[in-house]
DNA sequence: CAGGTTCGTAAGTCAAGACTAACGGTAAGC
DNA sequence: GCTTACCGTTAGTCTTGACTTACGAACCTG
């Protein structure tokens, strides 16, 4: 469990930045070599490099060595994680709000 | 469309800030008050309404004033926004993988 | 083997933002 | 009315991290 709600630390993290977004999203769209994906982006090369290595650690992608070429995908677990924790955040949120509109019902109920 | 996108954008910003992240999932249990928040965190009261401010902002809050208390609670569409993008690219990498699948299968019946 | 790709890393700069302290403003209590 | 809570904002400091340039490793190709 600990190292699940690590790794959705780190993917929130990695994800909150707004260039490895970009990144990330453009891999959803399928694998890339680094040299095509720093092409189309507003960063060097090497600025790609290092926000592709934040995403690695973050286990939101992973990449494939084909000769010379590092091609990166999207890594499925590291979506999927961030996934369960806002379910969970979103079902905890309506366990709460129901369990106070129970108790507003409840008061009105003894009002009337 | 471009608003939808412009509220995921800044609420995965938001989320990525740990101390933010953090005070989220606290309100996730419950609404609660700016000086209750404040008394559970490692930060001081102001910091905790600064990043309050950044949440409401990024649609993740809302806020309600009850006397002299400003209750902060989570807003569920907030939460939808940023589960929507995550289905949207979880699908277009299952899709893109699937296509992939399917042409090496076609290509490649004699290799491997 | 020499030359040209492709990519990761190191060093250094610099701006964004996270934080605290101090102040002002509003609501409840005496 | 005066004081006491509770909260938001401002001003300013300081750390984090995003970025580029320069360099070197690994790989294919001729």
């Amino acid at each position: 469990m600990a190292a699940v709600s690590r790794r959705a630390r780190d993917a929130f993290e990695a994800l909150g930045d707004p260039t490895r977004r970009s990144l990330f999203e453009r891999l959803a769209a399928g694998p890339m070599a680094v040299g095509d994906l720093a092409a189309g982006a507003a960063v060097s090369r090497p600025a790609v490099s290092q926000h592709l290595k934040v995403l690695e650690e973050a286990q939101l992608v992973t990449k494939t060595a084909v000769g010379a070429r590092h091609i990166y995908r999207i890594d499925p677990r590291g979506i999927g994680a961030v996934r369960d924790k806002l379910d969970a955040w979103h079902g905890t949120a309506m366990a709460a709000f129901q369990a106070f509109a129970d108790a507003e019902h409840e008061k009105d109920e003894v009002l009337k």
